[in-house]
RNA sequence: CGGAGCGUAGUGUAACGGUAGCACGAGACGUUUGGGACGUUUUAGUCCGAGUUCAAAUCUCGGCGCUCCGACCA
């Protein structure tokens, strides 16, 4: 790409009605622009990070047997009510009724429906277990919108669901969907702690994955030995001792990046989920629900890594690996412009993605800044006077040194 | 939902109740090019509605919107 052509501008200074860093560095840099309060649209430069999200959320999915699949945002009042949620759900959902007085609900969360399609797919022990989960757009009437892309009205979520037969089984893929959340995590970037939590409606407790941030707004205890974590809500009153360990505990501020639910038998008994076992004998199907925000992956991510000049992202969901500068001397025709197309082209052919600063109108400051503040990881730049030594500058944007690579050998120098 | 603060141009900021100004951005031309360069020039604004007043960005009331603290958070 070059930022010549790019639909986005940058901005030199934050908007004065976002005090989150994720908000601020995202606007400015182009990434996302604001709708409403807890409401913003992805630009190209976020969207493509969002992507990479995405894609590795995908892999990680696939890997433990999940398939992709696409609900819709639209869910019937009749099977909300068939669980009973319909009129708790009110201060959260979006409910309405549509031209013809059908009542009608924006998702926030998908069990309802897709119990209900699983009815036509399982009946017997050999349907089963059985995963799907979607990435896709949900809703929520939050009181209190905050942080950005923390804690929005319309985010994405990427959502799974396992359907088992016995609650072994369930365990079993529950603590395989929990190692796969620990590897995207891993791979997105950023540190996630496996907490214990309260299961809210569902059951006795569930898994969050929470990240250590000051903006964060959970609370959690975290065992300085072995790494444990519990949620506020259910650390014990004055319980200062590990339970695993008996090492004390510290407490920290978090961001929840992800959460699992056995739900049990709750969706599938109301609504009528059955299957007929080995013997014969009709029993309600058992699930699990997890889910992960990939938008509020994202603003973690740029909350944990960042500096006072812009996003350092990690490397795996930078919206570009490269960030190529030309600084150039005589316009048109240079020899550093010359030079710096045949790089951009020679490195696109290999599948690397660069984003090339090829404008005309900025100055060097101006470039470099910008470069900073999209965060990309490799930072190349031609110039005069690196051209003097036929070389290209190399520096990473999360370290200061700065190196150079000969124009030959730059495709094997490329950290 | 309780509390606090704030709404002026694309962004950031000024203006005692009395001419809406500055910087950046964006557009044009020229000169520049290693950390937000310079000159000339153009562009664009008081959230909405009522009230008080000779006169309202400024005061009052109502609405809408945004941020922060707290509560809530399937």
């Amino acid at each position: 790409m070059r930022l010549s052509k790019l639909f986005t501008k940058t901005l030199r200074e934050a908007p004065a009605d976002e005090a989150s860093k994720n908000a601020q560095f995202l606007i400015r840099g182009g990434f996302i622009s604001k709708v409403m309060a807890g409401v913003y649209e992805y630009m190209p430069l976020g969207w493509r990070v969002l992507d990479k999200i995405n894609n590795i959320i995908r892999e990680e999915m696939n890997a433990v047997g999940g398939q992709e699949l696409f609900m819709s945002v639209f869910q019937n009042k009749d099977i909300w009510s068939a669980t009973e949620r319909w009129d708790g759900a009110k201060e959260v959902m979006y409910q309405f009724k549509d031209s013809s007085g059908k009542e009608l609900g924006l998702g926030f969360t998908h069990e309802e429906p897709l119990t209900a399609a699983a009815q036509h797919f399982i009946s017997s022990y050999k349907d089963l277990p059985k995963a799907v989960y979607q990435i896709q757009t949900k809703f929520r009437r939050e009181e209190r919108a905050k942080s950005g892309l923390l804690r929005g009205r319309e985010f994405l979520m990427k959502d799974l669901y396992s359907f088992h037969a016995d609650q072994e089984d369930l365990d079993r893929y529950y603590e395989e969907v929990a190692v796969a959340y620990d590897k995207i995590f891993k791979r997105v970037g950023v540190k996630a702690l496996r907490t214990s939590a309260s299961g809210g409606l569902f059951s006795k407790y569930s898994d969050e994955f929470q990240v250590l941030a000051d903006v964060g707004e959970d609370l959690i205890y975290v065992c300085s030995e072995c790494g444990y974590a519990e949620n506020k809500e259910i650390h014990a009153e004055g319980g200062s001792k590990c339970p695993k360990c008996g090492h004390g505990f510290t407490e920290e501020k978090s961001i929840e990046v992800g959460n699992i639910f056995k739900l049990g038998t709750k969706f599938s008994s109301a609504l009528g989920l059955d299957f007929t076992d080995e013997a014969g004998a009709k029993k309600p199907v058992i699930m699990a629900s997890y889910g992960i925000g990939p938008g509020r992956l994202m603003a973690t991510a740029v909350e944990v890594s960042n500096d006072e000049r812009g996003i350092i992202w990690p490397e795996t969901i930078a919206p570009y690996r490269v960030h190529l500068v030309l600084l150039d001397e005589q316009g048109a025709r240079s020899k550093e412009q010359e030079v710096a197309n045949k790089i951009y082209e020679d490195l696109s052919k290999k599948g690397i993605d660069v984003l090339y600063d090829d404008r005309q109108d900025k100055t060097a400051g101006e470039k470099f800044a910008d470069a900073d503040l999209l965060g990309c990881p490799v930072r190349l730049v031609v110039s005069k006077r690196t051209l003097e030594k036929d070389q290209v500058e190399i520096k990473m944007r999360n370290k200061k040194e700065v190196a150079f690579a000969s124009l030959k050998d730059l495709l094997s120098q490329l950290p």
